[in-house]
DNA sequence: CCCTGATTCGC
DNA sequence: GCGAATCAGG
């Protein structure tokens, strides 16, 4: 597979849209949890937050010397500049305590040396919608409107379910509810090791062929039956 | 173990 | 440019 120019899209979109890079890859197709990172990268997309990036200390040597550097002789040249230690940067998170009894109109403390800018103080409305003080509209709101390639949102009722987009080899197929029906999903259980079901579900889809004449009740299917749960 | 994203580096 | 291999945190 190649990275057409749609398929570049869709991986942008998805990437915005939070999906995993193992969602992406495998909603892509053909490609690799690794080739959508490293073409994320390349794209110049960045970074969301990243489970193994938190910290940026520059302690230590080159953390991951790939290359094991080949037999140095010990003609190495002698190091002995070591790289300025970088002053602290200066980071202002600011958190602002607000004082509960400190109305903030009191007094507004003149001599205070470093009256720490205070940060915006935004709250978040219902539907995720920022509140912005009167004299704050920021004028250049360009939200791009990112296309939806993907169903925005998977309605309510399968909120929490085990969807289509869940699915990995891992965990139980066996579908829950009828095709098309708005609660729709999957089991979602811990697979079968070997097998795309749970035990339970394994047990109702692997049923041994008595021998004919015998009669029996059919074997409750994932689809077609009547409902089965 | 599973997952995640970041990075490196041979192709 | 691509992505497997590897690293590293959760």
């Amino acid at each position: 597979m190649s990275w057409t120019e749609e398929r570049i899209d869709q991986l942008k979109a998805m990437w915005e849209r939070g999906l995993t890079a193992s969602q992406i890859a495998d909603e892509l197709g053909g490609v690799s949890r690794n080739a959508v990172i490293g073409k994320a990268h390349r794209l110049g997309l960045q970074s969301r937050p990243s489970p193994v990036k938190a910290n940026e200390t520059p302690k230590k040597a080159a953390p991951a010397p790939r290359k094991p550097a080949p037999v140095a002789t010990e003609a190495e040249t002698p190091r002995a500049a070591a790289p300025a230690p970088a002053a602290a940067p200066v980071r202002a998170p600011a958190p602002a305590p607000a004082a509960p009894s400190a109305p903030a109109s009191a007094a507004p403390a003149e001599d205070a040396p470093a009256p720490a800018p205070q940060p915006r103080i935004i709250s978040v409305g219902p539907g995720g919608f920022l509140r912005q003080g009167p004299g704050d509209q920021q004028a250049p709101i360009p939200p791009a409107p990112p296309r939806r390639l993907v169903p925005a949102k998977p309605s309510p009722e399968i909120a929490g379910k085990t969807s289509l987009l869940d699915l990995t080899e891992r965990i139980c197929k066996w579908p829950m509810g009828h095709p098309g029906e708005p609660d729709f999903h999957f089991c979602g259980e811990a697979v079968n090791p070997g097998f795309p079901y749970c035990v339970e579900h394994c047990g109702r889809a692997y049923q041994a062929q008595l021998p004919r004449g015998t009669r029996r009740p059919p074997p409750p299917l994932p689809f077609g039956g009547p409902r089965v749960r």
